[in-house]
DNA sequence: AATGGTCAAGTCAGC
DNA sequence: GCTGACTTGACCATT
């Protein structure tokens, strides 16, 4: 069971994805960003070791602007050295990665730009952990997209697209519940007809679910990844008290995380805490396994 | 140095 | 119709 938080660490003055404007891009400016973000992702890494944070969370902007049409620069091969050190590192220490494409990437949308610009923006993702050359274990979770007023077709819409995709995107590609418009249930039948593993989001599974109970959720999610996918991943949340339904809790609510790791037990499972504060509540979550809290 | 408008991309809910 | 939310606010022109 490995434990981890998204994208930022509040601990260390430095994040993993600074940008800039598409009207300023430029291959020095774009190299540079790419130099800081890795560098800067290679701290978080240590820091991460250091406290037995497992499981960590690349944000999408690692590489600004990487599926835009603006960008021709070949990053992929300038920074292969940078990216095969910090995958060594990755490898060595057992950590493990996911990553998380915005809202914009939706491959059962309506129209075929956008399916298509979605595709590049998955091939990204992947790229960066093939680059780091990690296993297929290492994922990239996506929600199914829109229902366009018809969740059925765009069900099917999702599953005929999946089938399309290139072997090597459909070894990383996971799908995750979301709050409002495909739940689990509607995950796992998505799973069934194409094989994609299920990563359970529990905020939005409370928000969103059929009834089920939070570990037969757990249990059905966990059973649709195979040998080669690794350990289930699983987002874990808890509500912010006082704010807007569906809005992250700021720090680990400890009575609601024991629920859950008594939901699951007996099901090893990697936790992704989504949850402000970040890597400070990643580190009462380990206290909490520990039974030191 | 501080600030406020704006930023690649799509969809949906709530007002 | 507009705004905020989504895994995450940051960039930059202007004052």
């Amino acid at each position: 069971m490995k434990i981890g938080y998204p994208c930022i660490n509040n601990s260390l003055k430095v994040t993993t994805f600074k940008t800039f404007r598409l009207g300023s891009y430029s291959d020095e400016r774009f190299k540079e960003t790419v130099s800081y973000n890795l560098a800067n992702l290679r701290n978080i890494l240590e820091f991460n070791i250091r406290h037995d944070l497992k499981f960590f969370r690349i944000g999408s902007g690692l590489i600004p602007l990487a599926s835009h049409p603006v960008c021709v620069f070949p990053w992929r091969e300038y920074f292969k050295k940078e990216f095969s050190e910090i995958g060594e590192y990755i490898a060595k220490h057992g950590l493990r990665i996911s990553m998380h494409p915005d809202q914009f990437t939706l491959i059962n949308a309506l129209g075929e730009e956008i399916i298509s610009r979605s595709i590049k923006e998955i091939e990204y993702h992947t790229d960066v952990l093939d680059l780091f050359g990690l296993d297929p274990s290492h994922k990239v979770q996506i929600h199914v997209g829109g229902a366009y007023g018809d969740k059925e077709k765009s069900i099917a819409r999702f599953i005929s697209n999946y089938n399309k995709l290139s072997e090597k995107i459909k070894n990383r590609l996971v799908i995750e519940n979301d709050e409002r418009l495909f739940s689990l249930k509607d995950c796992l039948f998505i799973s069934k007809q194409t094989g994609v593993p299920v990563i359970l989001d529990t905020l939005h599974h409370k928000l969103n679910n059929n009834g089920e109970s939070l570990a037969q959720a757990v249990n059905s999610a966990a059973k649709t990844w195979k040998n080669i996918d690794g350990v289930p991943m699983t987002d874990y949340s808890s509500q912010a008290p006082d704010k807007r339904t569906g809005a992250h809790t700021n720090s680990i609510d400890t009575e609601d995380f024991k629920k859950f790791l008594s939901a699951a037990s007996g099901i090893d499972l990697d936790i992704m805490l989504e949850i402000k504060d970040k890597e400070k509540s990643a580190l009462l979550a380990i206290e909490i396994l520990n039974n030191n809290l």
